[in-house]
DNA sequence: ACCTCAAACATTTTT
DNA sequence: TGTTTGAGGT
């Protein structure tokens, strides 16, 4: 074990290491160390004599605790390192939950149905019930289950909620309950959770049972948090019931870096932190050792406009380095096209490597400009976010098998495979099964085992088809428990048929899949080899449904431009950023713009992409954009004119190609659809543009107190008015939703009583 | 039961 | 623009 780590600390970042007793709130600003701090706080405590497995560190990503188990490991060696409890709190919580699951109705083996799984069984859901998919549309509904769940409402409570009932009524959306209902029961039916579940019944867990609740108090001893502006309501309960007995927690987090309020990150738990452990000590890590001053100037000269925020000055010792760059461009293609080329200038004069580059941007679909300029100029990149490996057709087909075999009850791993690839079960057949098996109460699969006892009215060409299928799966439970993982992972893809299908599909997306399944096949032998005890596939499975893109490494060259979305370049950092697409109603967002706090919120956003950089930033936006196959004139964001002009050069950059006009295939049907319906954000768009002023109500009417109905949030009562005129601001609070402040010139308020 | 094509849909961010 | 879904034909 090394001993001299301590020294690579300053004095404040030494006193937040070394108070180990006790409660602790480590406030580190943008490229402060906060990373330094945790790991060799872990070292530390385990110098201390403190057992590895007392210790759980909760991180954000994967990719944040893999990187912390392995500098950890350098200092203190594998046999430490490895026996820390250290994970996303999605991960920590389902080990917890698969021991613990005898407390729970559920198996040690249980599914963990990812967002795709849990939209499928709510499409299936709506479509039983016979209702209209217009109204009852699958993201908003599981969107709604979510925040639910977020807020601790069972699908009992909300029956007894009044005002959540009245709101889903004015929506026309009555069976809303009757849905949150069934589908809890069918998941608890397939043995599945949710994410959401995860840390519910983990709640649940530690509430309901005294025992269990002190064993993992007793436990975890010490309790790290990184990431803690990001974390939900129910993560902070669950913490805080565990640390309730030692309180020797200590949480990480920066209030300007939270960007996660979308999924119930709440930066009330900073605030709460104070009021739960008044013993509490507070460190601040100002001083910045990532960028330039110019870059560290940039980003308070952004932050200083949110006016939410805990005092505190991040400044650097590091040289001054130069401006940054902001650059107009014509449209989104010519955008990437600069992008481009200035990376390749970049490189050849400075002799930076393509590694050192990352391109950040606000949404995912902004990435296809810019691949196909890094292209043309052979500039080597990875893409990270958008569709995940694991969430491939492909991938999820065979997975499906194999979270069948494990666990027969799984219904969306067995609606998916049981005619993939095709065995002759059709629509009809799936229907009459599913019909069966809502109505007694069972799983489909207990349906099909007993057709005969139940009477069901199938000939018998298709029950000799649904005999073959599921004795195919019975052969491969048979091995599952005894053959290692990677024996019987083969074998199921060969069995099932999966590869040969995809082996003679040659088109190049047919080669494709074969590939990524060889690619899935190749994990699992990775894994199979590097556990020697615990290398079943079930084993194997209980990690996947939790895995993002980003955990699979991509070793073979790593000299590549790092293409993402801003919220998952959260915790790295590069030497030269870029930042594209800086346009009104792209960033800030659309979305954005009803409310003071999600304004603010994307201008944390801003301020997290700038700090990733060290040497340089370069800003850019477009003035037309392609979006949903039409150009859009856009205007310079708001964010371009808040930063501090000492730090900028403005660049005009148009190169002589103009956009080539585009002959759509599809004349007749756009044409139609101009002149018919203009699309919703059409018309948002235009709303935001033209008016100044709301002109639907008098908003000299909102008081205090008043009733109001919101289009998305439903209805609410005000209860706090600010400003005056065209600044006018209303804090409403939205029942199901929470308090949310309304600028009233842009949000769409219906008074409905006084 | 399966295949094909045109219409409809979608864009905020993710464990 | 690219992807998904459903109707209608075989």
């Amino acid at each position: 074990m090394q001993e001299n780590y301590i020294q690579n600390l300053n004095p404040e970042q030494e006193k937040a290491v070394k108070h180990i007793d006790g409660p602790s709130m480590v406030i580190a600003g943008a490229g402060s160390g906060k990373t330094r701090v945790l790991t060799y706080k872990i070292v530390y405590l385990l110098q201390n004599n403190i057992k590895p497995s007392s210790i759980l560190a909760l991180t954000f990503t994967n990719k944040a605790s893999k990187e912390m188990q392995k500098r950890i490991e350098e200092i203190v060696g594998f046999n430490y390192s490895n026996n820390l409890w250290m994970g996303t709190f999605h991960s920590v919580f389902s080990r917890i939950l698969r021991f613990e699951a005898n407390h729970l109705n559920y198996s040690s083996n249980f599914t963990i149905y990812d967002t795709e799984d849990s939209k499928s069984l709510i499409r299936s859901i709506i479509k039983e019930l016979n209702l209209d998919k217009e109204i009852y549309k699958v993201n908003f509904i599981r969107n709604r289950i979510s925040s639910m769940k977020n807020n601790f409402i069972t699908a009992k409570e909300y029956n007894n909620k009044k005002e959540l009932i009245e709101a889903d009524k004015i929506a026309k959306r009555i069976e809303f309950g009757r849905i949150y209902n069934i589908y809890n029961n069918r998941c608890m039916k397939a043995d599945a959770m949710d994410f959401d579940d995860l840390l519910i019944k983990t709640y649940e867990l530690l509430s309901r049972n005294k025992d269990t609740l002190l064993k993992y108090q007793e436990k975890f001893k010490y309790i790290l948090i990184d990431e803690y502006q990001d974390t939900n309501n129910i993560q902070y309960l669950i913490i805080k019931k565990i640390a309730a007995l030692y309180k020797n927690i200590c949480v990480v987090g920066d209030d300007a870096q939270s960007i996660y309020s979308f999924r119930g990150a709440n930066i009330q738990n900073i605030l709460n932190f104070k009021l739960d452990y008044p013993e509490h000590k507070i460190y601040k890590l100002e001083q910045n050792y990532r960028s330039t001053s110019t870059i560290v100037e940039a980003a308070n000269s952004i932050i200083k406009h949110n006016k939410k925020q805990i005092k505190k000055k991040v400044w650097t010792n590091n040289i001054q380095g130069e401006k940054i760059i902001i650059a107009k461009t014509g449209s989104d293609n010519e955008e990437s096209r600069i992008v481009a080329k200035t990376i390749n200038d970049i490189q050849l004069q400075n002799e930076a490597r393509y590694e050192e580059f990352a391109i950040l941007y606000r949404t995912n679909a902004q990435s296809r400009a810019l691949e196909e300029a890094l292209r043309k100029r052979n500039i080597a990149y990875k893409i990270y976010g958008g569709l995940s490996f694991y969430q491939r057709k492909e991938i999820k087909d065979l997975l499906s098998y194999y979270r069948l075999t494990i666990n027969q009850k799984d219904e969306e791993a067995l609606k998916r495979i049981i005619n993939y690839p095709a065995r002759g079960i059709g629509l009809t057949t799936i229907q009459k099964l599913t019909i069966a098996a809502n109505k007694m109460n069972i799983s489909i699969w207990e349906v099909i085992n007993n057709i005969e006892e139940i009477g069901l009215t199938i000939n018998n060409g298709t029950k000799n088809k649904l005999e073959n299928f599921v004795s195919l799966i019975n052969t491969f439970k048979e091995e599952i428990e005894i053959e290692d993982a990677y024996t019987i992972a083969e074998k199921i893809a060969k069995k099932s048929g999966i590869l040969s299908e995809l082996y003679n599909d040659k088109t190049n997306e047919g080669i494709n899949r074969f590939e990524n399944i060889q690619e899935l096949l190749n994990g699992i032998k990775t894994f199979t080899d590097s556990s020697e005890q615990n290398n079943t596939l079930p084993e194997f499975m209980k990690e996947v449904a939790l895995l993002t893109n980003e955990d699979k490494e991509d070793q073979k060259t790593n000299n590549k431009v790092t293409l993402m979305t801003i919220h998952s370049a959260k915790g790295l950092e590069f030497p030269y950023v870029f930042i594209v697409g800086l346009e009104e109603n792209l960033f800030p967002s659309l979305m954005s713009k009803e409310s003071e706090e999600s304004m603010e919120e994307e201008r944390r956003l801003f301020y997290v992409a700038i700090t990733r950089a060290k040497k340089r930033v370069f800003i850019t936006f477009a003035a037309s954009r392609f979006k949903w196959g039409q150009i859009i004139d856009c205007s310079p964001s708001r964010f371009i004119r808040e930063i501090d002009s000492n730090c900028l050069e403005k660049k005009e950059m148009y190169s002589k190609e103009t956009r080539k006009p585009v002959y759509s295939v599809h004349l007749k049907t756009r044409d139609r659809r101009d002149k018919t319906k203009q699309s919703v954000y059409q018309k948002k768009l235009r709303k935001i543009n033209n008016n100044t002023i709301n002109s639907r109500i008098d908003l000299t009417k909102i008081t205090n107190g008043i009733k109001v109905k919101h289009n998305q949030f439903g209805t609410g009562t005000v209860i706090n008015i600010q400003g005056e005129g065209i600044n006018k601001k209303a804090t409403v609070f939205f029942a199901g939703v929470g308090q949310k402040n309304l600028l009233l010139r842009f949000a769409k308020l219906e008074i409905i009583e006084k």
